[in-house]
DNA sequence: GTGGTCTAGACCACC
DNA sequence: GTGGTCTAGACCACG
C-alpha cells in the first residue's frame, strides 16, 4: 500500500460526553494506526479541513495532532501536513490489539457489577448491538 | 425493607480515570439505587465518614450529595443527614436495567470496530473477565 | 437583538441577608431572563470578573454559574465561557411574571396579618417606595 | 387582659423555605407581640405541643424560646413554663409597626425591578391577595 | 452529630 | 483567555 491523502471524513467525535473532543481524536488515530487503517507514511487531512468537516475549533485539531507528534507518532511536514511516521508500525497480533479495549471492559464490568446484571444478559446484549452495527454497516 | 444507616464502605472509586470524583460518586450512587442496593428512605453515610473513607475532600463528597439532591434523587434532613427520595424506585426489570449500560456498550463497540476486532473475539474476552471477576469474589 | 457579551456589573449582591451568595446570583440571573434583560445567546461576565467585580471568591459564582448549567439554563461553551441556552425564552406577558413574585408577596402578607397591619396601610408604604426607587433611578 | 395560657396552635411554618424554622418561630413571637396578639404575663404554649402540633424536633422549638428567652422578651418559669416578660410592650403605634416590614418591602422592590414589573401591576396584586386573605378569614 | 457556605490557592483542561 | 476540580480549613446552621 502506498502513501495516501487522507479525507477529513474518517475520523468522528460526539460532542455530547464530557471527554474532550482532542483526546477523542487521539484515541481515535491511537487505534486507527493499531488496526491498520491508517499506515506509514499516509498524510493526515488538514486541521482545517478535520475542523471544518466536524464543526469544532481548528485549534482542538492542531492540539491533538501536535500532541501526537510530540509522541513521535506524526511527524510535520512543513507545507505538506502531517503523516504518519515511518516508524509507526500496526498491531498485527489480533491479541495485542485486544488488550487496547481492557480498560473499557473493565469499566463495563463495574458497571454491570453496580446494577446486579447476569454476565450472560450483559453478553447478550453486546452480542446483539455487534450484529446490529454490522448489518446496518453492510446496507 | 425498613430504613438503613449505610455504611461508609458502599463507594468506591478509581484515582486514575479523568472522571471527577463526584460524578464517579454520582452514577455509582444511582445505579445502586437502580439495583436496589440502596433503598428509598435510606440513609446515606455522613460526608465525613465518606470522605475519609475514600481519603477525599469532605466537599466533593458534599458536592456529589447536593447535586443527587437538586435532582430530587436524595433529600437533606436537617441535621441528620442525606436520605434517599421515597419518589425515587429501583428498576425491577432486568431488561431496563440493561438499558442503563447501553452508552458504555456503544462506546465499546465504536472503539472495536476502529481496532478492527472481531465481535467474537470481544464477547470471549470480556465473558472471561466476567468469570475472573466472579471468581475473585467468591474467594 | 444579537448575542452579546455581558458585562459583570449587571449583578448586584447584599451580604447582610443570609442567603447564600450564589443563590441570589441565580435567582437574579433567573429573573433577568424572565424579564429580557438577559436574552438567548448571551455571553454572560467571566466567572473572574464577577468575582472581582462583587469582591467574593471565583468558586461563589462558579457555584451558581454551574447550577444553571445543570437546569439547562445556562450551557457552557468550553474556552468561551458561559452562554444563555438557546432554549430559554423571556417571559413577555407581563402577567405570567407578576406570578414570579408571588411568593415574596404572600410571605409579606403573612408578616402584615401577624403585625396586624391594614392592608391600606401596606399598600401604601410600598407605593411610597417605589416612588422613592423611581425618583432616585432618575436622578 | 389577664394572663393567658396560650395554645399550641397560635404558631405556623413553612417547611419547603430556606428559612430554618427556629427562625421563622422568632420572628412570628417577635410580631405577634408588637401586634399585641401575645401579650406580657402570656404564657406559651410548651416546647413539647408546639413540636407535635407542627411535626418538627422539640429541640427546634427549644431554641427559638431560648434565643427569645437570651433577648429578655420571653421569662423561664421553672416547671411552668415559658412566660412573655413584663417590660415587653405592644407596638401601638402603626407607624412604627409598619416599619417591621420595611426589609421585606425593599426585597420585594428589587425583584419587581429585576423583573421590569410595574409598580402598579405590583401593587395591584398585592391588594389583590390582600382581598382574598380577608375574604377566606372571614368564612 | 449532621450538611452548607465561603475563602485562598493550586492545578488542570479547553480554546 | 475560559470554566472545573480538589484541597485545607474556618465558620455557620440545624437537631
Amino acid at each position: 500500500m502506498s502513501e495516501r491523502q487522507l479525507t477529513p471524513t474518517i475520523f468522528q467525535i460526539s460532542t455530547g460526553t464530557s471527554e474532550p473532543i482532542y483526546r477523542q481524536l487521539i484515541e481515535q488515530i491511537r487505534r486507527q494506526i493499531a488496526a491498520g487503517q491508517i499506515c506509514p507514511a499516509d498524510t493526515l487531512p488538514s486541521v482545517r479541513d478535520v475542523a471544518a468537516n466536524l464543526g469544532v475549533n481548528p485549534m482542538t485539531i492542531s492540539k491533538a495532532y501536535s500532541l501526537l507528534e510530540s509522541e513521535g507518532i506524526l511527524e510535520r511536514h512543513r507545507g505538506l501536513g502531517m503523516r504518519v511516521a515511518m516508524g509507526v508500525i500496526p498491531i498485527n497480533d489480533q491479541q495485542q490489539r485486544l488488550e487496547l479495549i481492557r480498560p473499557s471492559l473493565m469499566k463495563l464490568l463495574e458497571e454491570a457489577k453496580q446494577l446486579e446484571l447476569e454476565a450472560d444478559q450483559v453478553i447478550f446484549f453486546l452480542s446483539e448491538l455487534f450484529s446490529q452495527s454490522k448489518r446496518s454497516s453492510n446496507e
